[in-house]
DNA sequence: TTGTAGGCGTTATCAG
DNA sequence: CTGATAACGCCTACAA
C-alpha cells in the first residue's frame, strides 16, 4: 500500500500543498469549503503525516529513551509500566534499553539514544556505574534527563527517589523493636547510592538504639540475586550463629535467605527475623511471608515521566528549567518474618 | 550544544557536502587526503548523522514496535528481554507498548506504531482480542509482523509459539500418572488461542486415559490473577471436594490456589496435586514448590526478533518473504506439588 | 576525484 | 483565503 502524502491530496484536489497542510491543521485562514474537501479526501485515503518528515521539520521525535538495569525485575518492571502509561497519555513513545548492570552497555545505550535524537532520557544507573562521563554528555547535549532510584548525586538533573536512608533506618528499627539484639545486614554493591544509603540507615538505627555496629555483620552482594541470599544466609549461620535479625537490601535476596533457612529448618521469625526491601509480589506468597519496605514503583515511573515532560516542554518554549527532586514515601509492611 | 551537520564540516573544509558525505561513508571515489581530513574534523566535532534526515531519506527508522499485554509479568518481561537484547545487537531500537489486556488500547497502539513508521511490529494479543481488523491493517501497510504466544490463527504472519495443546496434555498426563483420578482445570479466558489449546490438551489427556470429562470441573479465569486462583481454589473445595488434581493455566494463578490451600490447611500434594504453567520464578521459592511447564520465554523473544529481522531485510531488498512459524519446546518440571 | 542538483514530506514565511 | 518558496539534513544519480 502506497503512503498518502500532502502532495497527492493537493494534486487530486487541484490545490497547493500549503493549503492542504493548513486545512489539516485547522488553520483559521482556510475556507470552510476547502477545509472540508481536504479533510474528506484525507480521511478516505487514510492520510497520516509522515513522522520522519515531521521529525525533521520540528526537530522533535516525540520519543523518550529509558535505560534500566533489568527488565525482569519486580521493581523496575513496575516503573516501566508507570512510564509507558504516562508517556502514551501524553503522546510520547518509549524506547527501552537494558544495561544489564553493566557500565559499558549503559554507555553505548546512552550514545544510541543521543544519536536517535530522543526528546528526553529517563534512567536508573547500573551497579557498575562509577563514572558519569556519559551522563554528563546527555546534559552537554541539552537533552532533558531524569534519574530515578539508582542515581548519581553528582549529576545535576531532576530525580525521583525514595529516602533510602530513612527507609532502611525504619526497617532496622522494626527489627530492633521486635527484640533483635544482633542484626546483620546484607547490603547491595558498593557503587549504587541507594545501597550506600540503606547501609547508612542500618548503621544509624543501630547507633540510635545503642547496639554496637560490627563490620563483620555486613555482607555485600555483588549481583543481588536469589542465590546470593542463600549463600549469605549460610555464611551468617556459620560465622555469626547468634545473629537474630537480618535486614536485606532487597526482597529477591531476602527470599534466598528464607529459602536457605527453610531448607535447614531454621525457624523464622523465632530463631531469626528477616526484613526485605521493595515489596516484591512474591514476598506475600512465600512461607513465611516476608516483612518488607514498600516502595512506590509505578508512581516513581509516573513521577519520572512528569518531570521529564515538564523539562521537555520548557526546552521547547526556550524557558529555563531548574531540575527538581521528588521524594516518594515508603512504609514498613509487617508480615510473618518479623512477628 | 549545537548539532554538527555535513554542511558545517563542508564549509569548514571548503569542500562540498557531497564529498563530506561520501568521505564519511568511506566511498571509494574520495581521495585519501580529503577522507582523512573529513574524518578528523567530524570526530573532533562529534558529528553524528541526524537520524531524522536519514529516516526521511532511507524511509526506515531502525526501530521496531512491541505490543504486549503486560510488562509486570514473568513470562512477558523475559520475552522483552530477549527482544531488546537481540534488537540492539542488530542495530534496532524497540518501542514497547502495553495493551493491558484491552482490545481498545491494543488498536490504538497499533495505530501509533504504524504512524510512527516503525520498520516492524512484534505482538502478543490481549485477552480481549476477538477482532483482528487492526492487525490486518498492519499487513495491508506491508509492515513486517511477528506474532508470539497469544496469536491469531487467522492472521497470516510469522509466529513464535509453543505447542500449548501438547504441553497441556503432558501436564495433565503428569497429574494422572501421579495418581489423580478427578482433575479440575482452571483455564484462561475464552478468546486467547493458547487458553483454548491448553484446555483442549487437558481434555485430550483425560480422554486418552479414560477419565470422563466434566464441564463442571473447568473454571474460567477472566483476569488471570493471583486472586482468581484463590477464588477458584475455594470454589473447587466447596463444589467438588473429591477433586485430587488441578491443572492451572499459569503459575500466577496456581500460586493463588496454593495460597488458599495453605491458609486452609489443605495438604498439597497429599490431599490434592497442582501443576501450573510457564515456570515463573516464584514457583520455585514458594512452599510447597510448584510443579509446572517450562516455557522458553527469553528464547521466544530472540526467535521473534530474528523472524522479524528476516522479513524486514526481505522487504528492503524487495524479495518476497513467506511467513514462518517457529515452535519452541517445553518440558514438565516436577517439584513438590505433584510428588 | 569532486561537485551540482533534486528530492524525501512537512512546515513556516511571506507575498499575492 | 491561497500558494510559491525555502528550509530541515541527508543521500545519490549524474555531470564536470
Amino acid at each position: 500500500m502506497k503512503e498518502t502524502t500532502l502532495k497527492q491530496i493537493a494534486e487530486a484536489l487541484g490545490i497547493s500543498i500549503t493549503t492542504v497542510s493548513k486545512a489539516l491543521k485547522n488553520y483559521p485562514d482556510v475556507s470552510e469549503k476547502t477545509k472540508k474537501s481536504v479533510l474528506e479526501l484525507a480521511q478516505s485515503l487514510h492520510y497520516t503525516p509522515n513522522s520522519f518528515a515531521v521529525n525533521l521539520r520540528t526537530k522533535e521525535s516525540r520519543t523518550v529513551g529509558l535505560i534500566i538495569p533489568e527488565v525482569v525485575h519486580h521493581f523496575f518492571s513496575n516503573v516501566i509500566n508507570g512510564i509507558i502509561a504516562e508517556a502514551e497519555k501524553n503522546g510520547y513513545l518509549v524506547i527501552i534499553l537494558q544495561s544489564n548492570e553493566s557500565l559499558e552497555l549503559e554507555k553505548k545505550q546512552v550514545e544510541l539514544l543521543i544519536n536517535k535524537r530522543v526528546d528526553g532520557i529517563i534512567m536508573s544507573l547500573s551497579n557498575d556505574s562509577n563514572d558519569e562521563q556519559h551522563i554528563k554528555e546527555i546534559l552537554k547535549r541539552e537533552i532533558p534527563l531524569v534519574q530515578f532510584d539508582k542515581i548519581s548525586k553528582f549529576i545535576l538533573s531532576s530525580k525521583v527517589v525514595i529516602n533510602d536512608q530513612k527507609a532502611a533506618f525504619e526497617a532496622t528499627e522494626h527489627l530492633i523493636k521486635k527484640g533483635c539484639k544482633k542484626i546483620a545486614h546484607i547490603r547491595g554493591p558498593v557503587n549504587p547510592q541507594n545501597a550506600i544509603d540503606r547501609f547508612l540507615g542500618y548503621k544509624k538505627a543501630l547507633e540510635q538504639y545503642n547496639i554496637p555496629f560490627d563490620y563483620n555483620l555486613v555482607y555485600t552482594c555483588k549481583n543481588v540475586t536469589f542465590e546470593e541470599g542463600k549463600l549469605f544466609a549460610s555464611q551468617i549461620v556459620k560465622e555469626q550463629p547468634d545473629v537474630d535479625g537480618i535486614f536485606v537490601i532487597t526482597d529477591l535476596v531476602a527470599v534466598g535467605v528464607l529459602s536457605y533457612f527453610n531448607e535447614h529448618h531454621i525457624k523464622v521469625p523465632n530463631d531469626i527475623k528477616v526484613i526485605g526491601f521493595s515489596n516484591w509480589f512474591m514476598s506475600q506468597v512465600i512461607t513465611p511471608k516476608l516483612s518488607t519496605v514498600d516502595q512506590p514503583s509505578y508512581e516513581m515511573g509516573v513521577a519520572s515521566f512528569h518531570l521529564l515532560l515538564e523539562e521537555m516542554n520548557c526546552r521547547k518554549e526556550l524557558i529555563p528549567f531548574a531540575p527538581r527532586t521528588i521524594e516518594l514515601p515508603t512504609n514498613i509492611i509487617e508480615r510473618e518474618t518479623t512477628l
